[in-house]
RNA sequence: CGGGGCGUAGUAUACCGGUAGUACGCUUGGUUUGGGACCAAGUAGACCGAGUUCGAUUCUCGGCGCCCCGACCA
């Protein structure tokens, strides 16, 4: 993509509205814009990095036998009311909504309800089970304080997969696939040695859940992390009966601020008993399913790779997520040979199927790299007078700015390795 | 929801009970051209409502919005 094509434009200055890291440099580059407190919209820079998040995420949720569906943000109030759950007692965050009729409609702040009654018209016989079904789909949910940027909003894209098992070892079986597959996609996403499976509470539905934590000082939660071990244990369950099931010592831990970037957590038989999920198993007994839901919010692991994987001049995205593989920056100074070179290299790194920005703008070199720091794409490409004179391109890696000269009949090999 | 703070050009900020200033941006012209250039001329602003006052962007009240701390977080 041409630079000069893009609309958005990059700043200088932070909106004084905005403290977090992750969002003073999200506006600053021109990936997200700020409509409301806790509500962002996503610009061309910032979907391409969603959407490669969300596509590591597809690739080991397929990986691991996951089918992607995707269900309705409109909510009908009927279904929450057999769990229990319609009442803003009952679930504090709801944003409701009127019909012309006067009926009611909830906005989904997740979707147990909508997936268990789906799943209710398919799943008939222990033959029908294992089940894995999961989307990425908007969620809402009225926060009293959004907060933190782009990590906790009142409006997100959530992966929320479920599981429907036949009974608990079918479950727990799959619940493990699934924590090895959330460590590979966080690995991929660049964050993967800050990130420890955390015991925590499991709220309303049961004893326990994991989530995935990630260290950093911008997160919500506190951690107990046993580095050895690889695991961490939540504050809210930080007591002696859980540290003793898991085997691990207070001594032992290290506290850490962290951002939850992940969430799984069984369901029992909660939803499918409340909403009439049940199978028959080899003896024709009614049996109801037993569930598990899985979570990940790609803005908020945006956000946090934002948090962690930054310096004072910008983003410095990993591989994986950002938004172009390689930064194509000319310096012309006015001299059309310089713009026809530049021209040619775009049009070479385009048809190898590279992913490249060209900053094809008449601007100074200054502003230039400025901006390229600032957006953070991990391979910076550099042609210029100089460049052309010794017959070349100049590489530089975002991550630490060392520049190395590449002979073009060497560009294309060198970036796919 | 409790507490605190803040609303001034597109952005960041200043001053003031008496016609709102600066920087960046943007426009035009010129000079520049490897780390956010320079000169010149332009462009553009007081969240909304009520009150006090001869006069309110400034003071008071209300509303709306935004931020921070805490609480909450299926």
């Amino acid at each position: 993509m041409r630079h000069t094509q893009l609309f958005t434009k990059t700043r200088k200055d932070a909106p004084k509205d905005e403290v977090s890291k992750n969002a003073q440099l999200l506006i600053r580059a021109g990936y997200v814009r700020k409509e409301l407190a806790g509500v962002y919209a996503y610009l061309p820079l910032g979907l391409r990095v969603l959407s490669n998040i969300q596509k590591i995420i597809r690739e080991e949720m397929n990986a691991i036998g996951g089918q992607e569906l995707s269900m309705t943000t409109l909510q009908n109030p009927a279904l929450w009311q057999k769990t229990d759950r319609w009442s803003d007692e009952a679930i504090d965050v709801w944003f409701k909504t009127t019909l012309k009729d006067g009926g009611e409609l909830g906005l989904a702040p997740t979707h147990e309800e909508p997936i268990t009654s789906l799943m209710q018209e398919y799943i008939s016989s222990y033959k029908d089970m294992p089940k894995y079904v999961y989307q990425f789909q908007t969620k809402f949910r009225n926060e009293l304080r959004a907060k933190s940027g782009i990590m906790r909003t009142r409006e997100f894209i959530m992966k929320d997969l479920y599981s429907f098992s036949r009974d608990e070892a079918q479950f727990r079986e799959f619940y493990e696939k699934c924590a090895e597959a959330y460590a590979r996609i966080f690995k991929r996403a660049g964050i993967g040695d800050k990130t420890f499976r955390t015991f925590a509470s499991g709220g309303s539905f049961s004893k326990f859940s994991d989530e995935f934590q990630t260290i950093c000082d911008a997160g919500e939660d506190t951690i107990y992390i046993d580095r050895k071990k690889g695991i961490a244990v939540n504050k809210e369950v930080y007591i002696d009966e859980v540290l003793a099931e898991l085997g691990i010592v207070k001594s032992e831990l290290e506290e850490a601020k962290a951002i939850e970037v992940g969430n799984i957590f069984p369901l029992g038989t909660r939803f499918s008993e409340a909403l009439g999920l049940t199978y028959k198993d080899e003896s024709g007994k009614e049996i109801p399913a037993v569930m598990g839901s899985y979570g990940i919010g790609p803005a908020r692991l945006m956000g946090t790779i934002v948090e962690l994987l930054s310096d004072a001049k910008g983003i410095v995205w990993p591989k994986e997520v950002a938004p172009f593989a390689v930064h194509l920056v000319s310096i012309t100074g006015g001299n059309d040979e310089i713009v026809a070179e530049a021209d040619r290299i775009y049009d070479m790194l385009t048809e190898h199927g590279i992913e490249v920005l060209y900053d094809d703008r008449d601007a100074r070199a200054g502003e230039k790299f400025a901006d390229s720091d600032l957006i953070g794409i991990p391979t910076r490409l550099v042609i210029s007078e100089k460049t052309m004179a010794q017959g070349g391109i100049e590489v530089v890696a975002r991550a630490n700015g060392t520049p190395t000269f590449v002979a073009d009949s060497g560009l294309i090999e060198l970036l796919q390795n």
